[in-house]
DNA sequence: AAACTGCTCAACCGCAGACTG
DNA sequence: CCAGTCTGCGGTTGAGCAGTT
């Protein structure tokens, strides 16, 4: 008997629902961990009358269920702030939904999977390829932080910052300096990103036992920084000395492989248009 | 109006690591 | 130390919806 057939005469016996879950269900859910508070998944769903495995009742309550998540339109210094994460710890969604308050580990992946990926396949690149990595570093980002800032600051037209930051990569970006106890000193060594408080740092390496909650409003924070920056023009493109190419090198370098690139693929350039106009007509 | 296509997102699955007795 | 159980993560699926032909 393989383990498909095995599983499912288990479910069969224990007569486990699947699918979506019912307003009823919902409301037991909720009800139960309102009182007896969330966690030991299994049990919960044997004691609630659930007929749901502990780890569908954790997905829904982790997904659905719980206070604190944030439904809606992905924000663009959401998109910003995925994107730059995404850059530095790759598919790590939980890890990335630490830093998005009231994202969910899925709502990022779903995001990642039905955006980003489908400019790649529009792009006819692979999205893990190298030539995608710097669309995203060198164009999409600094365009995304530039709406963030039209966005913020809608007549500033002889702000410094507007001026075109096409070229400038994220490992340029040293920034996003979100701290709210300057002694807190929560640089990640090994991904260059400064954490936005101390509770971060807890609930992303070191948690253990009850979870830290997520940064209230590292969007706000983000945001607010990122203007900051621009507008007061304060080595916001400070070039990372650790491991990333200046900004120079990139230029030198980039110059040739852009054209190889736009040359090697006829409507590029097309795309990239296109892809802008995807992101403005998203918000 | 019907058929088709593409997109979104909730939910499921398998696996690995942590935990427990 | 070991085996069984639980938990959490990342990948994948598919129902439902909207837009297009």
């Amino acid at each position: 008997m393989d383990k498909i057939q095995e599983h499912n005469i288990d479910e069969e016996i224990m007569d486990l629902r699947r699918g979506p879950w019912t307003v009823e269900e919902d409301f037991i859910l909720i009800n139960y961990i309102a009182h007896h508070g969330e966690g030991r998944w299994n049990s919960l769903a044997r004691c609630s009358g659930l007929k749901r495995t502990g780890k569908s009742c954790r997905l829904r309550w982790l997904n659905y269920l719980r206070p604190d998540v944030r439904r809606g339109n992905i924000t663009l210094e959401e998109q910003l702030l995925i994107l730059q994460l995404h850059s530095h710890w790759g598919n790590r969604w939980s890890k990335i939904a630490e830093h998005l308050s009231g994202r969910t580990d899925n709502e990022i992946k779903n995001y990642w999977r039905t955006r980003v990926q489908k400019h790649a396949k529009r792009l006819k690149c692979d999205v893990n390829s190298k030539q995608f990595k710097d669309t995203l570093r060198y164009i999409w980002i600094p365009r995304l932080v530039e709406r963030i800032q039209a966005a913020k600051i809608p007549n500033n037209s002889h702000n410094e910052a507007q001026q075109p930051v096409l070229g400038r990569g994220i490992n340029e970006l040293v920034p996003i300096q979100l701290t709210h106890n300057n002694n807190n000193n929560n640089n990640n060594a090994s991904t260059g990103i400064t954490l936005a408080n101390s509770s971060v740092a807890a609930s992303s390496e070191n948690s253990i036992g009850t979870q830290v909650s997520p940064l209230s409003n590292l969007s706000d924070c983000c945001y607010d920084c990122i203007v900051n920056q621009i507008s007061s023009n304060q080595d916001y493109y400070q070039v990372n000395q650790c491991d990333q190419l200046s900004y120079e090198d990139f230029q030198a370098m980039d110059q040739q492989n852009i054209q190889l690139w736009m040359d090697s693929t006829e409507d590029v350039f097309d795309n990239l248009c296109n892809i802008e106009d995807i992101w403005s007509l998203e918000q």
